[in-house]
DNA sequence: CTCGGTGCAAATGCTTTGCAATGTC
DNA sequence: GACATTGCAAAGCATTTGCACCGAG
């Protein structure tokens, strides 16, 4: 993950809508998501903001995560009730997820032919698909051992 | 649709619990998402309710159609923020969805190529699927020709 | 008659908003 | 300087909960 590509795509972005402006707010908020592992939740990002001494508000971090996700560099999921987790998605390719119901884990799978597929199916249907997100529920080859 | 079939297996589940009781309210709650076409939410399905004479609350309804996704009479979907989806899964078979952006049409599709191999993929991790939802996102024919 | 279910309104928790202060352009 | 952005706390919204009453078993 290269942070400096990240932060010039941001720029980039800003500057393309001509109101936006670079604050440091959004930096700092972008430098915490590409430090992020994997998935993580608006509160968890930005507690881990005021422990690092990065004085924000909450508003602030949302506002920063929807910005994010419109130039691309955040996806944001709603696998479950009540909140809303996001993961970086600079760089990364186009991926699934497989969710255990037990632990809460979250697997990441890569799919061409799935991809494809989906890809058909749209045609088929004269759908000009944008973004697609699968999620299996079920339990994970750790609990089924557990159990 | 069988609406005499949907009853019959609330009733099982309710008495194979042995300690859920069949109340007025779930049957009538069964029977308006029976009557109900494609998604609803529950603030519509409440309305639909009152407005049809049947004295419930919202709390009932969220509560019974909690119920009701135990015992596979119907399926929630989480597609946008701030509002969840049902809709009817009795007797239907397992399908996912094309959601427009433009008109917010939701298109369903059944494609046992896709499903297969889902499965595959979950095997390969030793992982065992329990439901599965494929969302995709992006523009239906009818919004295409109008732009 | 017992205990689960209901209705209501108040509570919850995530997310957004209004407004004055701040910092970018 | 103009005006987008911030911070804070208060508001919003879908959903849940607490509790007294009701009704299924």
């Amino acid at each position: 993950m290269d942070s400096g590509a990240a932060r010039e795509t941001l720029s980039k972005y800003l500057k393309a809508t001509g109101k936006k402006r670079a604050t440091q707010e959004r930096y700092a908020i972008l430098d915490a998501v590409l430090d992020s592992q994997g998935h993580f939740d608006a509160e968890g990002l930005y507690y881990r903001l005021i422990s690092n001494g990065v004085s924000v508000s909450k508003a602030t971090v949302y506002n920063t995560l929807e910005l994010l996700q419109e130039c691309g560099l955040v996806s944001k999921y709603r696998f479950t009730e009540n909140s809303s987790r996001y993961e970086k998605a600079f760089g990364r390719p186009h991926h699934h997820h497989l969710i255990c119901l037990d632990c809460g884990d979250i697997i990441e799978f890569v799919n061409d032919r799935l991809d494809r597929l989906q890809d058909e199916v749209c045609s088929e249907r004269n759908f000009h698909p944008q973004s697609s997100a699968l999620q299996i529920f079920g339990t994970c080859a750790k609990c089924r051992k557990k159990s």
